[in-house]
DNA sequence: GTGTTTGCAAAGTGTTTGCAATTTA
DNA sequence: TAAATTGCAAACACTTTGCAAACAC
């Protein structure tokens, strides 16, 4: 599954960062072959499990530029955390507020119909939708 | 616009807290007749400015407690900052983030068609529409 | 070599909490 | 007067930043 290293520094080289060593590990995590969705802290903790030794404030930096790059997307849920989201094309989300867990929602099939016209002036960017989901009992 | 002391009286009373004057206050603020979304930064700033004397902590504590009471949504666009909502009726929202402004959209508006079938052991709790918009140029 | 990146610790932000003093019923 | 609430300051969690040392080109 892992993604080839030649593939990643390509990657990282298309968008103009440094292909250093912390860089490239923390690329290594994220771009796996499957969509992701991390918080700097695990991702942090995945870092130092597999070999690499990499700070916190690397971590945030990284996530922080790979974001800018546009090889990640940032989604807030809750207050206070996060997430960080290696599918960056147009899509929505399951939210599992019990375990904090995200489930991508392909674009294709939710459908949004009758969004009104934004204020005089202002233009739609995009929409985000979370469809939050519980324990059914 | 301002709501009578006696309906916010009742309106408290009605969800089991004591009508502090600090309470008072800010339902006061809160409950004035249109719906708001407000910070806690916000109320605490307007509450100071009107002659009441609020601690900020006291904003924090009273707007979770009106939350829980069902008297309030809240609502997390942004990391790092919650909104309150004084409309607690299921309605969606159009986020400008140039001012960090939410205006309601009514739920009558929009439709969401397609929602896929969550995981098992889970059912949908409610969905949250985010329509970012951004100056038309 | 020159400019970039890293790691650390410190600072920053929004929010919550412990506790004594105050207020409510 | 017993229980709830307040305000303050300290604690918190997450994130950013300043700066010297290390690294990439």
């Amino acid at each position: 599954m892992s993604r080839p290293y030649s593939k990643i520094l390509e990657q990282l080289n298309s968008v103009g960062l440094r292909p250093t060593s912390q860089r490239m590990a923390l690329a290594k995590l994220l771009f796996d072959g499957t969509y992701r969705h991390v918080t700097a802290e695990v991702l942090h903790k995945e870092a130092l499990k597999s070999q690499k030794q990499v700070s916190l404030a690397t971590v945030y930096n990284t996530l922080n530029l790979f974001t800018r790059a546009g090889l990640l997307r940032e989604i807030v849920i809750d207050s206070g955390c996060s997430y960080f989201d290696t599918n960056t094309s147009a899509h929505h989300h399951f939210f599992d507020e019990k375990n904090n867990d995200l489930i991508d929602i392909n674009s294709k099939e939710i459908r949004i119909k009758g969004v009104p016209t934004p204020p005089s002036g202002k233009r739609i960017k995009d929409i985000d939708v979370v469809v939050n989901i519980e324990n059914d009992y």
